[in-house]
DNA sequence: TTGAAAGCGCTAACAT
DNA sequence: ATGTTAGCGCTTTCAA
């Protein structure tokens, strides 16, 4: 009577409503809804019907205070501008997606007080967190992990749930892949200081440059963006190494830039290997090898994992996994060459600067 | 007495545990924080260091049903790693930041249908929506307009509020661009079929061509990714075009790419200009000539324009925005030079490939 | 399998 | 300026 016109119902249409027409009790309306099954088939149906016509929509808000929860995921990311996170995103909002979940994007804009205030506002409406990019200390974090089911992507945190890409094996392929080339010495230009994977990186290098008998050393730190890589090319001096390794694939690219704007050829003066094989690192001349960490894998895989979580109502368990990286070999790493001999031969190509 | 173990009390500490320590009535705890100033200076001082002595936190799902305002705003994307949507996200996201919303991110995954779900599902808990790459029909827009606060990007429908860049000028410096260098006749390469920007921008080229008397073709449509573009170089017989302007960068990208892979060379053999100045335009060799659409500054004015809407009540408005844009030119465009000689001098690069 | 009743934590009139 | 009283739309005991 009040209103039936079809389509547009003006405001919510409750439970209630439906309840009264399909002539059963709210609570029944409620439990078709939630726990279809104990509820009789023949009436689940009627229920249903009559919710259809009604344009009744169940009200995700009232649910959630109820049960709370939200079906929505926190992702923080340090910048979302970043290719890294792209991908990474990319994964987890399509694994949250399949199970129903939204994502709410936090972006920690690379400052840890607005990372902590924009998720103590959020905390309380989602089902979990997942911490892809994060100035958090590993305290902090351990506390967070206590309250709401949470993973951490890409660094390991003692009794927090993780999921990080192989970086020791990765940092070996890349170390091998120079050594077969002929170089005797690797630089790793590291990034953010206070970085777990900086610092895995590194002493993975050092580990693999030591096994295969090469000289390793380090610079920086440097911001992890291309223009970080520039200027990490404009603090190389004369002697400039053969190889180098980057903390990660934006930092490499700035360095080929850099190196290419001094008129320093990669890879016949010097070969650049970088870590996350992000898309441009395809895209760019020469094309740069890079480790390949499974960016889209990793986001889907630590939701999943949250998921799992949320599900069995844990916290904190040491459910961590290690995702496989693989090498690929582009055009910015090459044998190495005679050094101190003008550029003669063009093998290679670089345009830009002088 | 029951609790007050200082730091990690169990279970929500409610509105009522305050008012009943603070002694005042639960009513005037809520005023305290949500429309503070009605209530005594002091008292609500006493209330604000009970309410933190009892690690009081306020439930933004309790207050969202009733106020029915959630501080969320829904960010739909076609896709999230589209490098394109990356910075409109960062601008969206710094401004609802700002604005102590939260950003809730939804990847269409290039489906309309999962795209009305996802919304369906999450508008009730929104209050508002930017719609930044979508599939939807024009009257679905309009539908969703009506129910709630809402920004269209990067397209216009009537009586729906949008935020665009000014296509129209930005083809028009593209062709100028191209006539000054030489070039007699421009190529278009189209994005998606039933893209607004792609036949605003085609009709852009054909006015402005037609103002300075150049003759324009059209090819496509292309898939406006990296894929496409290299996709639309093969599709060149021998008599390619000598200018092109892409729907975008990324199909810019791999038109270059894969006419490089033919041997032909850019700019010397054909000048391409691409649109959006993502920021591998300026990574890649030759850097990309492009029109430099203000990504970030169109998720930041939407959002701005959002809250506006979400403030006022309103819907509908038609506040649209055009916003400036600006063509930076960098490598890929040249001279037209005489067509049918064999690379002979080299002037400019390009290597991969033969 | 269904109904009745109580309440989630908060806000919103309406009083005082 | 504060207290009182009703709910928001849903879920959840507990009974029937």
């Amino acid at each position: 009577m009040t209103d039936a016109r079809g389509e547009s119902a003006r405001h919510p249409v409750t439970i209630y409503d439906v309840a009264r027409v399909a002539d059963v009790a709210p609570s029944t309306v409620s439990r078709a809804f939630s726990r279809p099954g104990r509820v009789n088939s023949e009436t689940a149906a009627r229920i249903r019907r009559v919710a259809d016509e009604l344009g009744y929509r169940t009200s995700p808000l009232a649910r959630a205070q109820q049960t709370s929860r939200t079906r929505l995921l926190a992702l923080v990311v340090s910048d979302v501008a970043n290719p890294f996170y792209a991908e990474v995103i990319h994964g987890a909002q399509a694994a949250a997606t399949a199970a129903g979940y939204t994502l709410l994007l936090i972006d920690a804009q690379e400052s840890e007080r607005h990372e902590r205030a924009t998720l103590e506002r959020t905390l309380s409406s989602v089902d979990g967190v997942l911490l892809a990019g994060t100035r958090l200390s590993d305290s902090a974090i351990r506390m967070l992990s206590k309250q709401k089911p949470l993973i951490v992507l890409n660094r390991t945190i003692v009794d927090v749930p993780s999921v990080v890409p192989d970086n020791g094996r990765g940092i070996r392929l890349a170390v091998e892949h120079l050594a077969e080339l002929g170089h005797r010495s690797i630089t790793y230009l590291s990034g953010p200081e206070a970085s777990w994977a900086d610092g895995m990186r590194w002493r993975s290098l050092l580990e693999a440059a030591t096994a295969a008998s090469l000289r390793a050393r380090r610079l920086g730190p440097f911001s992890p963006d291309v223009a970080g890589g520039v200027r990490a090319a404009e603090e190389f001096g004369a002697r400039y190494p053969t190889a180098v390794i980057a903390y990660n694939d934006q930092l490499a690219i700035g360095l080929i830039r850099g190196l290419t704007a001094r008129g320093i050829r990669v890879p016949r003066d010097v070969s650049v290997v970088g870590f996350d094989n992000i898309p441009v690192a395809d895209l760019i001349t020469p094309g740069l090898t890079t480790v390949a960490a499974p960016l889209y894998t990793e986001g889907a895989t630590a939701t999943r994992h949250l998921l799992t979580l949320v599900a069995s109502g844990q916290r904190g368990t040491s459910l961590s996994a290690v995702l496989p990286v693989r090498l690929v070999v582009r055009g910015s790493t090459g044998r190495r060459s005679r050094r101190r001999s003008p550029p003669v031969t063009v093998a290679a190509d670089g345009d830009a600067g002088s």
